[in-house]
DNA sequence: GATTTTTGCACCTAGGTGGAAATT
DNA sequence: TCAATTTCCACCTAGGTGCAAAAA
């Protein structure tokens, strides 16, 4: 009756399917922007009474550069080097199971991308991801038993991916149906749809 | 070289007593509203090494209820009585000394004053502060020299109190000088300003 | 020249104000 | 009748969009 195995179900599942299928892009600009479907996950098979920690990061999905030409995205060469990445640890970790559970999602949508190398300031909670231009990028989710976060770097953390979230960083959109694909459905850019 | 002795500075003093001079009142209301001017110190004089948990709350200021009768606030019978209060956590905490003196201050702006004794929801942050209206309040910043949120109530607080802040819970202005102070001076109210 | 990045912008969403009228 | 509260609103702040032009 105090079972530990999380399962985890992706929010909006048949949004990122749309943008897979057309080879997601995300902005990435000197201030940060944020990702567009946002990652929001939804947990279940926690044990109510335990503690954990929610993280999310982006890693680098391969070792190539692309470009987009003859509108498709091609390999253009092999990659630049990553920058360290660190992981951004849900504001409300750490907490327990069933209040995890209780919560409609758990949603990391403050987290912004950019190629900003300079760190905008010495925030504790870290805001900001930096990727390269023309890469491709893999989010994770990592759900971690562990009431401290002091000892998170010592707990044995448990890592869930979705295909579907693969996307390719980008200063300006490359591929004109992923633009249509952001103007129908996040509603800040709701002033440029047709109807 | 590793003082602990906090020194606290409340945040726009002069303009907490322009509204101290004439009895400041907060409004209070279902949904919840901010205190303006808000809650914000600066802090120093911490151990840089050492971990510290930041909180306010807001206390019952005297066992009276009052009514505003011929411009003037008076004592109108005994204080109904009070709800349990909860301290309200400073979201970032615990953090170290030198994390909390580098930053421009300590705000609470995101607290919320309230009548409304159903607790909107189960937020593990507590957002809201339930108050009666027409009885004074005395607002309180807390220092506590503690790593770990779950050993909060075994830990020595410190409390600094600043009698400025005291103010009368109302669901609407009763002294019309609050109101132009408030209109003068609050960004959001700028749309009632005469000029 | 061609590609990629930056900047400023109009247009949105989201939410914090006191006023005025209605309600309790 | 009077005092206190609630509701709805126009008017703000704050900040998330892609676009177009300029810059790199």
């Amino acid at each position: 009756n105090e079972p530990d195995d999380p399962q985890v179900d992706l929010d909006n599942m048949e949004l990122w399917e749309q943008f897979h299928r057309r080879g997601t892009e995300m902005v990435i600009t000197k201030t940060g922007r944020r990702m567009f479907p946002s990652f929001k996950v939804k947990v279940s098979g926690l044990s109510k009474s335990a503690k954990y920690i929610m993280l999310m990061d982006i890693v680098a999905a391969d070792d190539c550069r692309y470009k987009f030409h003859n509108s498709r995205w091609m390999v253009a060469g092999k990659a630049d080097p990553e920058l360290p990445k660190r992981m951004y640890i849900h504001p409300d970790s750490p907490a327990t199971g069933v209040q995890w559970m209780n919560r409609p999602g758990v949603s990391f949508h403050k987290l912004k991308l950019t190629n900003n190398i300079a760190d905008p300031h010495g925030h504790v909670i870290h805001t900001y991801t930096i990727l390269n231009s023309m890469h491709k990028y893999q989010p994770r989710f990592h759900v971690v038993r562990c009431g401290d976060l002091a000892k998170l770097p010592y707990c044995a953390f448990r890592t869930y991916v979705f295909k579907e979230m693969q996307f390719i960083a980008v200063t300006a959109y490359q591929n004109e149906k992923i633009t249509q694909l952001k103007i129908d459905h996040n509603p800040f850019a709701k002033g440029f749809r047709d109807s």
